[in-house]
DNA sequence: CGCGCTAGTTGATTTGCGTCAAAGCCCCTG
DNA sequence: CAGGGGCTTTGACGCAAATCAACTAGCGCG
């Protein structure tokens, strides 16, 4: 799993001045030229939101640095996330106009950008791009469809288990590191934005993870910074048989 | 979305032997033929399990007539259904072997097939059906995620109606008729099932039932039979703004 | 330094849904 | 027609998580 994990990620060119491991054009230098003329950057602070959910969007981008999140909300004020943009992953559906959800940077955000219509026009130009962007939409439900069963069927103490696992597994992925042995990471997520995530209020969301230190299963330093001492006990508290998916 | 719902429905082409709106060849005569030498039939008994979670996969196919739920289990027996799939549905993983899902027939099922490794590589020849896969598959993400919303934030009332209104959508959609006036159909779902889907027990969905009905937002004839009066109520009681999407 | 602000923690109480149990309905079959 | 088995309904009860509320930690700032 971790393989597959690192083999994902490293399927951002990191030479490519698209970074995007969508649009990476490593293997056709003209379609990487005509990338370069197109694409441009935008820039949001930390809580702002990139694009309202209905509102009309006419670019689709990906992440360079930051994260945003991907959320739905009713009219009466409950909000649920839907998906994590994390570096790399990308945003935007060709061949619709609006975007069903709110996207809201939860911290600097940096994206590159490419105006739909041309973009659009480049994938039927390379079918290989097109291949790509199928294959990480396959992914992203694949991602979707497990956290529905996190979201469905998981107590609190698990969904907090299961975020903190994938969590932890990403950053170890990103440093190029296995599971073995004790991780270390800072929660990009605040309480609420957890709480958002898992379908659970934010106090819940105190309550469990106090609970999860207090059985040794994490240890915190401050609010953020946490330690996992054993990899495989967080699995098991979160109900996972198979290792879990990259929840994009 | 009404209109949206019978245009997405209306790109299954009638005429077409493969009678998939993905691998409908009608614009292209070439492609076609040489999809009819491929193309196989399944056929499978109510309750038989199409796909186990884990095996091997060695076709993609697309439902022709009767339902499929995929399902997702956890090992002490809890399960969430992710998805249903209706006639016209694809199912398949293009560029993976193994199924994440379980995929079981609930009522008697007739498959259309193709060997992965021919289709494959005729969607290598075929942008034309990439790019319709791609649409469909993010199709799917969003239905997936507007039901991410219903798993981490209705309330068990809500979910019931979400549910049924998912579904007399779609049956209006199928007999092209509008939303306007009473609407009836037959749940294609046992409660088991409904519970299933939405992260509930058998009994919490029978006894919401049992209120929708007293509460006259719905009829019941039978166990199966469903009147919706106002749809417009129902929609109101699944906590709805936007009018929901298609949930595949 | 004290003030105020935000994020997080913890406690008391309520409640919605799960669990366990019993009984009803309907279809099938002998 | 009786009997059995699957699906469904209904009831009683318990518990996990929501709600309401108080309090703490950390941090910037006048």
């Amino acid at each position: 799993m971790l393989n597959e994990t690192m083999a994902s990620l490293s399927q951002n060119c990191s030479d490519c001045p698209i970074r995007h491991r969508a649009v990476c054009a490593r293997c056709d230098a003209d379609e990487l030229s005509r990338l370069e003329e197109m694409k441009y950057y935008r820039t949001f602070e930390a809580g702002q939101t990139v694009i309202w959910s209905g509102d009309r969007m006419d670019f689709v981008g990906s992440v360079v640095s930051g994260i945003a999140t991907l959320t739905q909300a009713m009219e009466d004020g409950r909000t649920q996330m839907v998906g994590l943009l994390l570096p790399s992953d990308f945003v935007g559906r060709p061949g619709r106009t609006g975007s069903p959800y709110n996207v809201v940077a939860t911290t600097d955000l940096i994206m590159c950008c490419f105006r739909k219509k041309p973009f659009e026009s480049m994938i039927e130009r390379t079918p290989h791009i097109a291949h790509r962007l199928l294959e990480m939409t396959l992914d992203e439900l694949d991602a979707a469809r497990e956290w529905m069963l996190v979201l469905g069927r998981k107590t609190a103490r698990e969904k907090i288990a299961s975020l903190l696992a994938i969590i932890a597994r990403r950053d170890a992925a990103l440093q190029l590191r296995g599971t073995t042995g004790p991780l270390v990471f800072d929660l990009p997520l605040t309480r609420e934005a957890m709480a958002d995530y898992l379908g659970l209020t934010l106090e819940t969301v105190s309550r469990q993870m106090s609970a999860l230190k207090r059985d040794g299963v994490i240890e915190l330093q401050g609010k953020r910074h946490v330690t996992v001492p054993d990899f495989d006990l967080l699995l098991e508290e979160a109900g996972d048989d198979s290792d879990g998916g990259l929840l994009v």
